[in-house]
RNA sequence: GCCUAGGUGGCGGAAUUGGUAGACGCGCUGGAUUCAAAAUCCAGUUUCUUCGGAAGUGCGGGUUCGAUUCCCGCCCUAGGUACCA
């Protein structure tokens, strides 16, 4: 009987689809545990074998937790809206939304021939409108509240009405826009209804705001960062200027200090925990003011040093500041404007990456030093970043390396304010320098200056202690059709909700999917885009007359907009009426563990975590984090294969004329071992004058055309059409070969399509099969660790297969018997389930597959056939290999799935020895082994092993200083 | 620069609290079976060796009876991050 793999696998998936085997039920007896992939998005390329590596761990765990006696929620959906569609949507006119369905496809099929244990019944697609207005709701929520520092948590925003309304602003302590302004409560009271509008939105959760977006005007479309180079688009090399948009953005930064705590309790990566520390970037310092001489303005500036406040000579601006132009003298006016518009030209990443080039200009205005009253003066100057602290800093030159530089750079004054620090050469930014020349903190340690220099500034009114955050509020807008509408309307330019009975509101037909002439988004070229107060629904922009009729938001949300949130989803992914039920919620309450990327560390994963707190904070979700556990899967890169060739052209030094036609030159394929020079020189060079010039290159070979010796199959590179290039305007070419083959070189990459490196998981799934995939798959090393993908290593997984496959036919047949095991059968089996249970619950998965072929070789050389012992194994090896497992458990009789048979009890009186192979080491070295009864006392040990003939050979007659005996581990002697 | 992870045979990797370095698999070598191939099975495979042994986990030190494991210094690789005041 031969172990058909493609007959078996195809049997039980149909099985497990047909009778649901893996949905999940929202109540059970048993304990809950939920398992989640990171969704993927469904690209055109399809998976390739590194996408399966985090689902088939997390599937093996959801399995064994099943075995474990778990009710286990295992779900997979899509997160289908975003940039690749909609850029194919650009080129071919064909709806984003068609291309989704037919990846989405793809990547079904694709996953199915990998036996996942998903409960397809709860998949979401993020880009459907039952799960967008869910999404939709979201947003209106976060607009409809506000962040009471008071309480630390997120209200409706009719708690802060009511106190504008009992106190004016006397009471309300919230994180609001800076630029917020106190009034009374009779103030507000008196208010239109615009006005309160416009001073509600500085306090709102989401809020519209004049952002700084990389616009270019000659293809109409905002840039992301990267999209930039030099100041001109990477397509096309049009100008890219600053532009500011009134763009949509969330208030993260309210939530800055409990995303840091919350870090606290959940078990994550410490890398991931660490880029999200860093990301939200805590520091803690004061925040000063300083009079303008002069003027009724001030300047705040935040520090970290407040103890070196008597150190600062200037201070500097950012050049965006937006004092710049009231405090620029009338000399100096020239030269500021200049400088402003100069560094306009150039984007912030542009500024960042340019840390050499100092630059900056005096604006003529003097700030007043709060301590000692002198004049300070104000510099503009680029390295001060306009949207950290308050754009501007106080300069303490012989503290701080960069504003050293700076002083130096403009001859302003440096004063050293350090005990016995030499400042000569460079600024002092130990913290251990003792604080001197500085009134009151003079002869003070850092740590106790800064204490006295924040006391003494704000008794003086000068400033006060103050925790930043680098964390920006991000920015929710984006010009692309393919994503989630707002739902919202404006009114004379103020933003409306449409209230949640009317979403959602859904994504409108457009002609095109490029940005309108005049600037607009996308969704400006829709017809039917503006929105009815009266009936409720969207109509045609005709009938806008903003009395009844408005215009619709044309902006659409970011990709992680509904990743934000779809874990709560799945808890109840039918749910039309609520994102998820109540009781559904509290059933699941949170993921148990979380497999994905650390890619997502500062993007995904901190967004979702933002909006998990939001909706706990106003009770719609139980728990504020959202994943217990979470385990970063490594990623398989690829091994590239490459071929060198040099284009070879060719002079006469005597005529100087060409002597093969240049245009057309001579290229030949070369590899690592072989002599090049040489090459030419035999071959055309030979009996002539000619002289000779090589260029080098460097290309990628489709991995196919490359054998697991890494030579290439010559004819078929050759007729592949994408290398044609290559070989037109060539007039010959010729391989260099080593022993009739041209070997490539093999360089490790991440697989990409375009480096022609990516292994499909179907070809190897039609070969060998998903079991052999999924085995080898976690063989290949730790799941955390990234590592190259080498195809000719299934061979080894497969084998075991069949080994695991003969000892179950042997068995008589599959009828393997009843009977007492032998005392080596039960100790195989128990040493297994010890490691296996151990190595799942460690996430250890690549030892557990070496431990199955461990007790597989074993119990075939025992020629086991107990069904004591057969049985319990399968249910050990089945959520690795869950198709060869459930079809060798249906012959040995069992009716049931065994996706839900107990997992085998450990018992440790199986492993109980009695004697121990005991290595004799000598000054720490083993040299030989000794079997020895375990009940030996230590003296008996001692005696036995130095009457031992191989330990007096050791010795050559030398006395041991020592002889170390540990009874059940080793035996040194030393000496 | 800073933060984090890592460095072990030809390759992927194992060694759970300091106790037999190289499990398991790939590849390679030899053999069995076969008309032959595939498949399967058996043996070997860190390096050097005078065949007794000796050295060996990035490099240099240290602690210890004993270090891949702990401590100090350095080198290299990967990922993240950066005029953050």
């Amino acid at each position: 009987m031969e172990y058909n793999f493609n007959e078996i696998e195809a049997k039980w998936q149909k099985k497990w689809a047909d009778n649901q085997t893996f949905k999940a039920e929202n109540n059970s007896d048993k304990p809950k545990f939920y398992v989640l992939d990171m969704f993927p998005y469904p690209s055109g390329a399809g998976l390739h074998v590194g996408h399966p590596l985090g689902y088939i761990a997390s599937d093996i765990f959801a399995r064994y937790k099943r075995h474990k006696g778990f009710n286990v929620l295992h779900p997979q959906g899509y997160d289908s809206f975003g940039l690749p569609a909609e850029q194919y949507a650009i080129q071919t006119g064909q709806h984003p939304a068609i291309t989704t369905e037919t990846n989405i496809n793809t990547y079904r099929k694709q996953l199915d021939k990998i036996g996942f244990s998903f409960d397809w019944s709860r998949e979401i697609r993020t880009s459907t409108p039952e799960y967008y207005k869910h999404t939709q709701w979201i947003f209106t929520e976060l607009f409809n509240a506000w962040y009471n520092k008071t309480t630390d948590k997120a209200e409706k925003i009719e708690t802060l009405i009511a106190l504008f309304e009992a106190d004016g602003t006397q009471t309300v302590n919230a994180a609001c826009d800076e630029d917020v302004v106190n009034f009374t409560a009779q103030e507000w009271n008196a208010f239109s209804t615009k006005e309160k509008e416009q001073v509600l939105a500085k306090y709102r959760l989401t809020y519209l705001s004049e952002t700084e977006v990389n616009w270019c005007p000659a293809l109409g479309t905002v840039l992301a960062n990267d999209e930039i180079i030099n100041g001109l688009s990477e397509r096309g090399g049009h100008p890219v200027v600053r532009k500011k948009m009134m763009q949509w953005s969330m208030r993260i930064s309210a939530y800055a200090q409990r995303l840091l705590d919350g870090l606290n309790t959940i078990d994550w990566p410490q890398p991931l925990k660490d880029a999200q520390t860093n990301w939200i970037g805590r520091s803690q310092g004061a925040s000063v003011h300083f009079k303008i001489e002069g003027s009724d303005e001030k300047i705040e500036v935040f520090t970290t040093r407040p103890d070196t406040i008597f150190g600062v000579t200037f201070m500097t601006l950012a050049p965006e500041h937006e004092l710049v132009s009231q405090i620029v003298t009338h000399e100096q006016k020239e030269a500021v404007e200049a400088y402003i518009e100069a560094t306009a030209k150039r984007s912030e990443r542009e500024r960042m990456a340019d840390v050499k080039t100092i630059s900056g200009v005096f604006t003529g205005a003097y700030a007043v030093h709060p301590f000692t009253g002198e004049n300070i003066p104000i510099w503009l100057g680029d390295y001060v970043l306009a949207s950290y602290g308050t754009g501007a800093v106080m300069a303490v030159p012989c503290g701080d390396q960069r504003d050293y530089d700076f002083a130096k750079h403009f001859n302003i004054p440096i004063k050293n304010i350090f005990e016995g620090v030499d400042i000569s050469e460079k600024a002092c930014e130990d913290k251990t320098a003792k604080i001197a020349n500085s009134d009151f903190l003079s002869g003070l340690n850092v740590k106790k200056a800064t204490k006295l220099a924040i006391y003494e500034l704000e008794k003086a009114g000068f400033g006060q202690g103050k925790i930043n955050y680098r964390l920006r509020d991000a920015v929710f807008s984006r010009q692309r059709y393919w994503g989630e509408p707002f739902p919202v309307y404006y009114v004379d330019g103020m933003p409306q909700m449409i209230a949640k009975e009317h979403l959602p509101v859904v994504l409108p037909e457009v002609e095109k999917y490029l940005p309108t002439e005049d600037g607009q988004p996308p969704l400006g070229n829709a017809e039917v885009w503006a929105w009815s107060s009266t009936e409720n629904k969207v109509v045609s922009n005709e009938l806008i007359d903003n009395e009844a009729v408005f215009p619709l938001e044309l902006n659409t949300m970011p990709g992680w907009a509904g990743s934000s949130w779809y874990f709560n989803r799945y808890m109840d992914a039918n749910n039309e009426n609520e994102f998820a039920s109540k009781e559904a919620l509290d059933y699941w309450k949170e993921v148990d563990l979380y497999l994905g990327g650390s890619e997502h560390a500062t993007g995904h994963l901190l967004y979702a975590r933002f909006w998990q707190k939001f909706l706990y904070d106003l009770n719609y979700v139980p728990v504020d984090e959202f994943a217990k556990k979470l385990i970063n899967q490594g990623m398989i890169t690829g091994t590239s294969a490459f071929v060198h060739y040099a284009i070879i052209h060719f002079t006469s030094p005597s005529t100087g004329n060409i002597a093969i036609d240049t245009k057309r030159p001579i290229m030949v394929f070369y590899s690592k071992n072989t002599d090049l020079e040489k090459y030419v020189q035999d071959n055309f060079i030979k009996d002539s004058d000619l002289e000779y010039t090589i260029e080098d290159f460097k290309r990628h070979v489709d991995v196919v055309y490359v054998n697991s010796s890494d030579e290439l199959n010559i004819k078929e590179f050759e007729s592949d059409s994408k290398y044609s290039d290559l070989f037109s305007g060539v007039l010959e070419f010729s391989y260099l070969l080593e022993n009739d083959k041209y070997i490539t070189t093999r360089e490790v990459e991440k697989m990409s399509k375009s480096k022609f490196n990516v292994v499909n998981p179907d070809a190897i799934c039609e070969q060998y099969g998903a079991d052999s995939l999924r085995l080898f798959e976690m063989f290949l090393g730790p799941l955390e660790q990234s590592k190259p993908w080498n195809t000719a290593g299934i061979s080894g997984s497969h084998s075991f297969l069949k080994k695991l496959w003969r000892l179950y036919a042997n068995a008589n047949d599959f009828k393997a018997v009843e009977g007492a095991p032998t005392k080596d059968e039960l100790k195989v089996l128990h040493k297994t389930i010890k490691k296996v249970e151990e190595d799942i619950e460690n996430f250890s998965f690549n030892t557990s597959v070496s431990t199955f072929m461990i007790a597989v070789n074993e119990l075939s050389s025992l020629k086991c056939n107990k069904k004591e012992i057969l049985e319990p194994l399968l249910v050990l090896i089945s959520p690795y290999a869950p198709h060869i497992t459930e079809e060798l458990w249906e012959r040995l009789g069992n009716t049931n799935s065994i996706a839900f048979a107990p997992f085998p009890t450990f018992d440790a009186s199986h492993l109980v020895e009695n004697s121990k192979e005991y290595p004799i080491s000598f000054n720490g070295k083993m040299r030989f082994k000794l079997e020895l009864p375990l009940d030996l006392s230590k003296e008996e040990i001692e005696k036995t092993v130095m009457a031992h003939e191989k330990t007096q050979a050791q010795l050559q007659g030398r006395t041991p200083k020592k002889v170390i005996v540990v009874p059940g581990k080793i035996i040194n002697i030393v000496g």
